[in-house]
DNA sequence: TATGAAATAATATAGTT
DNA sequence: AACTATATTATTTCATA
């Protein structure tokens, strides 16, 4: 069940492409179409693919800031941690949450349309999660280079 | 050229699955099939869309490890800007790069197989590149809300 | 200007070797 | 794994609201 030469040829073409007839992929491994396709549906079943996505341009959506908010609990009980969690889950402009070492417990990347936005939701939800103690907000001035492929190397 | 309801309600069910069939998709934004594909095309057309990707299981292609890492240029040259913007772009383990504010200036985020590797990337790779004064590094410990979906509403 | 239904074209999958 | 045949699916055409 390991990765071989062949399936990264066919998932690096599907990280350019995810939309990419068979075929095509089926070229960029020096392949032909059938067994592409049997290893692209293996693949999913392993659950190396995981779904796909349309990549989005946020601004187009009217989302034009993006934040990295570090936040510490006051408790780390398991009420705190479940009730924490559950509202990251609830909340649409928390795109990713991670718990992480250093002297802040989360990092919560937040998307929103402006700053007031942001205020809005560091003030109105964020804080407002029983348990929350603090929160630091940094906030993207420019995307160098946006989250789109995996090494496969 | 601003998205109305039906819009939304297209880019809900790809958010959902991307290769989700047309006439799927139609009957998710109560349309027929014809309608929902011309308006992909054009929400591809005008760049809300950028294009399609696989979402892989970063365990499964033996990356286990996620940080982010501040980064900290010793002066603010264009030269230096350029260099480590470059550098960030060319190495494959940094998945995403923003300059943000703060004490740091950017926030890079690095996949790695284990803490060896990021110990790796970060000594040999970062920290090398010309200008870069200081590194802080946010160890991901379990990720409560992988990032998948953008907010429509 | 945008839709829906039907026809056509493109593409993916299954069977066979 | 490839070739061929079949089945899905997408797109175009055309009529219509």
């Amino acid at each position: 069940m390991p990765l071989d030469e062949f399936d990264r040829k066919i998932l690096a073409a599907l990280q350019e492409d995810a939309r990419m007839p068979v075929a095509q992929v089926a070229e960029h491994a020096a392949l032909s179409a059938t067994p592409v396709s049997r290893r692209i549906r293996k693949l999913e079943e392993d659950g190396v693919i995981r779904g796909y996505q349309p990549v989005l341009d946020p601004r187009k959506l009217g989302l034009e800031l993006n934040a990295y908010v570090l936040i510490n609990l006051d408790a780390h009980s398991d009420v705190n941690i479940q009730r924490f969690e559950s509202a990251i889950q609830d909340n649409a402009y928390v795109i990713a949450c991670h718990a992480v070492t250093g002297d802040m417990d989360y990092l919560v990347h937040v998307i929103a349309r402006d700053v007031e936005h942001l205020s809005q939701i560091t003030l109105k939800s964020l804080l407002r999660i029983p348990g929350v103690r603090d929160v630091k907000s940094i906030i993207v001035l420019e995307t160098i280079k946006p989250p789109l492929k995996l090494p496969l190397g």
